[in-house]
DNA sequence: AATCGGCCCAACCGCGACTGA
DNA sequence: GTCAGTCGCGGTTGGGCCGAT
């Protein structure tokens, strides 16, 4: 990031020469907090647009903003940079986020960077209003064996059976769709699929432009798709892009699927992993149906909740498993 | 209609790591 | 080696929104 800003670097000479020390700004002007204006969000886009990202205290002031260099940088990463994605979590970014969390802890700035478009903020509050909130209502903590068995046996299947069925449908739709498309249109649409990444093939359904592209983090090879060589797919991780915020979602997951597997079957990735059993196993519980009372987790009298209760979110919908 | 309480998210704060003088 | 400046990350909080009463 240094690097791009340094390349296009136009600072006024008097600013440049200067150093700036946060306190220094603190005195000579009084700081604005609190919620960013449309005039403010402007000023600060217009400003990197031209000069690019870094140095933000120095950015801060050429810019004429009265923020602390921090309060922009946040501003422009969590907001106002391009391709940043808001509003719900996909199912597929949830069972990605389920994982991540399971492996790397609260490294949220490591978990966002797998998920396209999506900040380390975003993938925090999360985790802390919906993950969190979950643990409280069984009453247990978010560290405790329970709620790993929960998230283990009943939440990350049922997104994976959300995440199947909304590529179903969407199959079934594309299948109308193609029906009336000339042979030739729909060869040259498809997007070229990594052998490994079936379900993601049957996401490109779709119609939109999938993208696969290295993975800068080698360590993330086990969450992301990997490619069809095996000699790569432990080292270079691949992670799908997508002009469609909803395949973004979906392929991700689609790829986590095919590239865990993979892992799996080289012995990668599974040491300190709660979600210690292979991918393939916790695909085929998706589609289980006894699988939940076998584990004896429907128990959960004297919680003061019902299974219906806890399991009532949108995308988790016990009633279609049970 | 008014009030209350919980939820959610944007923004802030503190601290450690990094870098260059 | 030391220190100041800066950046990035993770934790925390303030306030708006919305549903319940």
């Amino acid at each position: 990031m240094e690097a791009l800003w340094m390349g296009s670097c136009d600072w006024p000479a008097a600013i440049t020469a200067a150093t700036i020390s946060e306190e220094e700004d603190d005195a000579a002007v009084e700081l604005r907090r609190g919620p960013w204006t449309e005039d403010e969000d402007a000023v600060l886009s217009n400003y990197v647009a031209a000069h690019g990202e870094g140095r933000w205290n120095e950015l801060a002031v050429a810019a004429g903003l009265r923020r602390t260099g921090k309060s922009c940088r946040l501003r422009w990463l969590n907001y106002l940079r391009p391709g940043v994605r808001r509003g719900d979590f996909a199912p597929g970014e949830q069972l990605l986020i389920l994982d991540l969390h399971s492996r790397w802890g609260n490294r949220w700035a490591k978990i966002a960077a797998q998920l396209p478009g999506r900040t380390d903020n975003e993938v925090k509050n999360y985790w802390r209003t919906r993950v969190q909130k979950h643990a409280k209502q069984l009453g247990c903590d978010v560290g405790s064996r329970r709620f790993h068995d929960v998230v283990r046996h009943h939440w990350m299947p049922r997104l994976v059976e959300r995440i199947h069925a909304d590529a179903a449908a969407a199959a079934a739709v594309d299948d109308v769709v193609s029906s009336h498309r000339p042979a030739t249109t729909t060869m040259a649409s498809e997007p070229s699929i990594p052998a490994g990444c079936h379900a993601a093939s049957s996401s490109s359904n779709y119609g939109s432009r999938v993208v696969v592209k290295p993975c800068a983090s080698p360590e993330a090879s086990c969450v992301t798709t990997g490619p069809s060589s095996s000699s790569e797919s432990s080292h270079g991780a691949h992670q799908f892009q997508t002009n469609s915020p909803t395949m973004a979602s979906t392929g991700a997951a689609a790829g986590y699927w095919s590239s865990t597997e993979q892992c799996h079957n080289a012995g990668i990735g599974s040491g300190d992993d709660m979600f210690d059993g292979s991918w393939s196993e916790l695909l085929a519980r998706a589609s289980y149906h006894d699988e939940a009372d076998s584990t004896g987790l429907h128990d959960f009298d004297g919680l003061g909740e019902t299974v219906d209760n806890f399991w009532s979110l949108d995308d988790i919908s016990l009633q279609q498993l049970c």
